[in-house]
DNA sequence: CGCCAGGGGAGCT
DNA sequence: AGCTCCCCTGGC
């Protein structure tokens, strides 16, 4: 099989994997991360800053390289970091492997209205359960089956309710007529994708379904508007615990999403190791 | 304008 | 048994 070799640092795949911005991202018993975006089907394996990529140096070069956000050096972020703030410091170093992906919009809109009020292993079910459903067949190079993500015009055709037993819940609705805003052209996204952040996350905004916070998540990890600042539960309880005078936003102005999910990941899981 | 119930159900305590 | 969960909509 194809591979590609790279040694990368300032990067871990099961780090992103747990980041909670991508669904469709598993480690195998083996070790094996398995990467689903689309259509596309990767398996990588990491050992240290060493990653194995199974697939052609073309696609590589042409998809993936862009897709792991492999181009940026993220030290050009983390040493902003004000040295004073030592709960900062931490969470950059417990979550320094973390990247934020470039995904593709319509996926990010769709898991992200699954998102809400809802924990990270039910999203992952619900989305699984939706491209069995809905999403096109796929077969990988060892010849098993794979799913494809839902198109906006299969997901448009449905009833309002009919999402609701893939367990979405009451999300269904904002599922199936966000596909239909799509379908119907009321919002276009190659538009979206060209607009600056706050016209782009307005544009979101107008998605029935779609907050603030929604909004955000789809702009940082779809659009890779880095100023994007999604506020949830563990955010919010962050913000109370650390930053009583606010967030210093403008010291890390234009890069405060990267900020945001080193502080997500840390909420998340850097408590239980302590 | 602000407040807050309700929505489904898994996974935690 | 209760609470939480990367919330948003709609009714008051």
């Amino acid at each position: 099989m194809d591979m590609v070799t790279r040694t990368i640092p300032n990067f871990s795949l099961s780090q992103i994997c747990r980041s909670g911005q991508c669904f469709r991202m598993e480690e195998k018993e083996d070790h094996t991360m398995v990467i689903i975006a689309g259509d596309r089907y990767l398996e990588a394996r990491q050992q240290g800053e060493e990653c194995c990529f199974y697939c052609e140096e073309t696609e590589f070069e042409d998809f993936w390289k862009e897709y792991f956000d492999l181009e940026n050096d993220y030290a050009v972020y983390t040493e902003r970091i004000n040295p004073n703030d030592a709960y900062l410091r931490q969470a950059v170093g417990y979550g320094s492997g973390i990247r934020i992906l470039r995904q593709e919009l319509w996926e990010m809109i769709v898991s992200f209205l699954i998102s809400q009020q809802n924990n990270i292993v039910r999203i992952r079910r619900c989305i699984k359960n939706i491209c069995e459903h809905y999403g096109d067949i796929h077969v990988n190079g060892r010849g098993e089956v794979y799913y494809g993500f839902p198109k906006p015009e299969v997901l448009a055709e449905l009833q309002d309710d009919d999402l609701k037993a893939c367990n979405l819940g009451y999300r269904s609705k904002y599922v199936v007529r966000a596909a239909r805003s799509v379908v119907s052209g009321e919002i276009d996204l190659e538009t979206v994708s060209r607009l600056p952040y706050c016209k782009a996350r307005e544009a979101l905004l107008s998605l029935y379904g779609v907050g603030e916070k929604v909004a955000d998540c789809i702009c940082l990890f779809a659009l890779h508007h880095l100023q994007a600042f999604p506020v949830d539960t563990h955010i919010q309880q962050a913000m109370q615990a650390h930053y009583r005078r606010g967030f210093p936003k403008r010291r890390y102005q234009g890069f405060q999403g990267v900020i945001q999910q080193y502080i997500f990941y840390y909420e998340l899981y850097g408590k239980m190791e302590a």
